[in-house]
DNA sequence: TTGTATGCGTTATCAG
DNA sequence: CTGATAACGCATACAA
């Protein structure tokens, strides 16, 4: 057990009140008395205890984080926009993830309360029910990149349709007309909606063929994979569109080993615009969401929702937001077939 | 404010005490009791209260981690080799980085007392002398990665000399005469390590030279930069040994911009081995220091350390280890010059 | 099997 | 300016 400041009253010949307002710089407290408080608890190494603070404040100057996975600089990023944008408030992140099972979550979600004063949640695989079920009334939550299903919370979205269907109308333009898709993993919120935006681009294109969309999970191996189906197939796809930047990288690497050039015989693009893509070669051609900075507006709709909730303003008397961030593609495999 | 314990107690007309029984399951309830109390508690969304429940218990079930920044898949890769772990006893993470100044970390190290059980520090800035002085008593500690100032703390670093070292000299074995060197950032303790076995295995071969040695700062940019001034110098250096992963896939990138045939003029070697390295074309030949299984073992032993504080032994009867991970170099540029 | 009462370390509210 | 003292929400000896 650390010290308390109890012992520190003690050793400066004060009361708790006083150490308190020494320590917290509120109330007045004469300049002598102030020196001997300081120096007692610098002497005995004091330092506050959080969630007693917490307890009585009710604030734990700490923002929950729930994601899916960790995997790849994706996630990276998306933890680095939230924690810059945390910190730059005084905040600090509580970092949950790999929640496959649905108990996972929902102890995850019970071990979070009381220790944080909000939510940031980017979990495709949970429902909005299991939520509700699990947090506290007053806990503000922002859910980021998750399917919208009700309008309860504030929400923050990719413009993941539209992006895959900008991206896909793009390399049609180009003169592409055999375009093979690498679907995201299975079941995914993102992945769905990414193959929707390909699939409205082709079929208004009547360009559309079952064959051209592979397999894929978001994985680097998984990209590596869909370009030896690719390359099996006759005629040969002109294009290949990633549903993420993981895959299209794995896929860049398979194709340099059949020795296909890149852009030239096949163009590659991705999606995400994970930093990396810009020192590949040939540059990954991606649709642009800024990550981390979706992360960061997320954390900062969060804070801010925290902050008001301080008001005891009833909460929820601004109605909830739902954005979806715009996205650009990279336009630039100029190569038509 | 939430739904208490108090308030679940007077809906389903017991006592608290039975309450706080039901929920923790400790002690004996009657069938019955237990039924109506789990009904009231989840007809109220009852949900308990963290920080009241860890001052009571002094246990916090979390893990505070200090990184120095959030760039890149290198940290990427060590959060989750400690998130993985910390997960699997059922710990949570509670993460702080970009702490530049002195008084960051300071506000940080306070923060933290109270809400965690241990703390992971990876920063290299950080002296041992700061870490006591804002910490309490009690804290475990492992350092991950810093200096080995003195004993008192248990320790986990990479063996950056040894591996600069070997992958030096393989350099040297396969014919290379000329080998330059990007540093990593200044006043950085694994750059520094670094740059010693690089320095070491090229003077003992006499083939070291000042002007091999090339300015980075672990960015991707820095590694693209210095590949500039390399192509300028004649003769060429034959190889070129970035301090980190992330500046050789910029020096890569840099190169192939060049038309530099790599590793037919110019070999390329990198230092950690992030996952990336291997989609990379040429597959990235690199230093494996097993930057996830880092991260996962220092959590390891920091749990271990915590669980062993819970039993109150005193504390710190068990001496602290120092371990070096070992590492081995990705031996793979068989073009000799 | 259940309830009462105490205390965890702080901050906040009042008197003095 | 300073000091008692009551919360905060919960777990836990101890009584019943």
């Amino acid at each position: 057990m650390g010290i308390t400041i109890k012992e520190v009253a003690r050793e400066a010949g004060v009361s708790v009140a006083t150490v308190s307002r020494v320590i917290n710089d509120s109330g007045p407290v004469n300049e002598a008395t102030r020196r001997r408080v300081e120096r007692a608890a610098r002497a005995l190494r004091y330092v506050p205890h959080g969630a007693a603070r917490s307890l009585i404040t009710s604030k734990t100057i700490t923002l929950g984080v729930l994601l899916p996975d960790l995997f790849g600089e994706f996630f990276s990023e998306v933890i680095r926009g939230i924690d810059q944008r945390a910190q730059r408030d005084g905040y600090h992140i509580l970092v949950s993830s790999s929640h496959r099972k649905k108990s996972d979550i929902e102890a995850a979600l019970q071990a979070m309360s009381g220790r944080v004063d909000g939510l940031l949640v980017m979990s495709p695989d949970l429902s909005i029910d299991a939520l509700q079920a699990n947090l506290p009334e007053a806990l503000p939550v922002v859910l980021l990149n998750c399917e919208v299903k009700g309008m309860q919370y504030d929400t923050l979205n990719i413009d993941n349709f539209g992006g895959a269907l900008a991206m896909s109308r793009h390399l049609l333009a180009l003169g592409h007309e055999r375009i093979a898709f690498v679907r995201g993993a299975s079941g995914n919120h993102d992945a769905d909606e990414r193959l929707r935006g390909y699939r409205v681009a082709t079929q208004e294109a009547g360009m559309w063929e079952a064959a051209l969309e592979l397999d894929g999970d978001f994985s680097q191996a998984s990209g590596h994979e869909a370009v030896r189906q690719a390359l099996a197939m006759s005629p040969r796809p002109s294009a290949l569109f990633a549903a993420n930047d993981a895959m299209a990288i794995g896929a860049l690497s398979a194709l340099r080993e059949a020795g296909v050039d890149v852009p030239g015989e096949v163009a590659v693009t991705g999606f995400d615009d994970i930093p990396i893509s810009k020192y590949l070669s040939p540059p990954l051609t991606t649709v642009r969401v800024g990550i981390s900075e979706l992360g960061a507006q997320a954390t900062a709709r969060l804070i801010e929702a925290v902050e008001e909730n301080g008001n005891r303003t009833k909460r929820k008397e601004t109605a909830p937001t739902h954005l979806v961030v715009r996205r650009s593609c990279g336009m630039h495999p100029e190569n038509s077939p």
